[in-house]
DNA sequence: TACCTATATGAATGAACGCTCATATAGATA
DNA sequence: TATCTATATGAGCGTTCATTCATATAGGTA
């Protein structure tokens, strides 16, 4: 991309071009900048955040979940169809009986290091 | 606190204690949750995600940023206050200009690590 | 088959939020 | 002092989203 369109939409006049072209390198595109805001969005709501703590050790029914989060058996479902469609939730049937359980080991380092974070602040 | 209070929440009957004890241990109170989603929140938006990724290797100016990522300069510094009141960047001023840089250079550890789970999806 | 139960889901509602537009503020300069 | 410029910010608007409520679905049991 030219200095010249990066620098076309701006409204004012105080410019760094080499701080430009460097900040520019950083930037990533479109469809990745989503991927990972939506990636981060899930773990921005309170319900899910508590649902990916209690699944950390152990697979829960939506029962369990309701009861161990203290949150309507609705919205559980509700958030745990978020947390199937971010493929981070997994689940088996058994009967009328939906278990589920973490699809991302992961999840819980990134978490960790988001506590660290905040406890350094 | 109790199995009993734990339970009592729930509108069905399909409960497993044991997984629900273990489950109950690694949730988090109420004020941690907080601070950690709304942490993740801030990352969940792509012009504040725009905003960290120009600012990985150098400082900018308001309207360095509002350029580079070509976002007004009103919509910037509304997203630079967000940032800042979650002390994600500092700035310094000369004169007129607003200079803004990464308070954690820990943040794009964290974004790295969230682009390899979704990479890896 | 009829009914009970665990879970899922659509619609409605209220709150949160990101943008735009207009304007305020503060530093620089004439 | 008067004005110009870079940045900040309040109000208003439209959209997103989490919850509740009512209901659908599907598996079990009598």
């Amino acid at each position: 991309m030219d200095q010249k369109d990066i620098i076309e939409f701006c409204e004012c006049n105080v410019l760094h071009p080499e701080k430009i072209e460097i900040a520019h390198k950083n930037l990533l595109d479109n469809e990745s900048i989503s991927l990972l805001t939506l990636f981060f969005k899930t773990f921005s709501d309170p319900t899910r955040m508590k649902i990916i703590l209690a699944l950390k050790e152990t697979e829960l029914c939506v029962c369990d979940l309701s009861a161990v989060i203290s949150v309507s058996q609705s919205a559980v479902s509700h958030q745990l169809k978020t947390l199937r469609e971010n493929r981070l939730v997994k689940y088996r049937k058994e009967g009328n009986v939906v278990y589920y359980s973490l699809d991302d080991d992961h999840v819980h380092v990134l978490i960790t290091q988001a506590m660290n974070h905040i406890k350094h602040k």
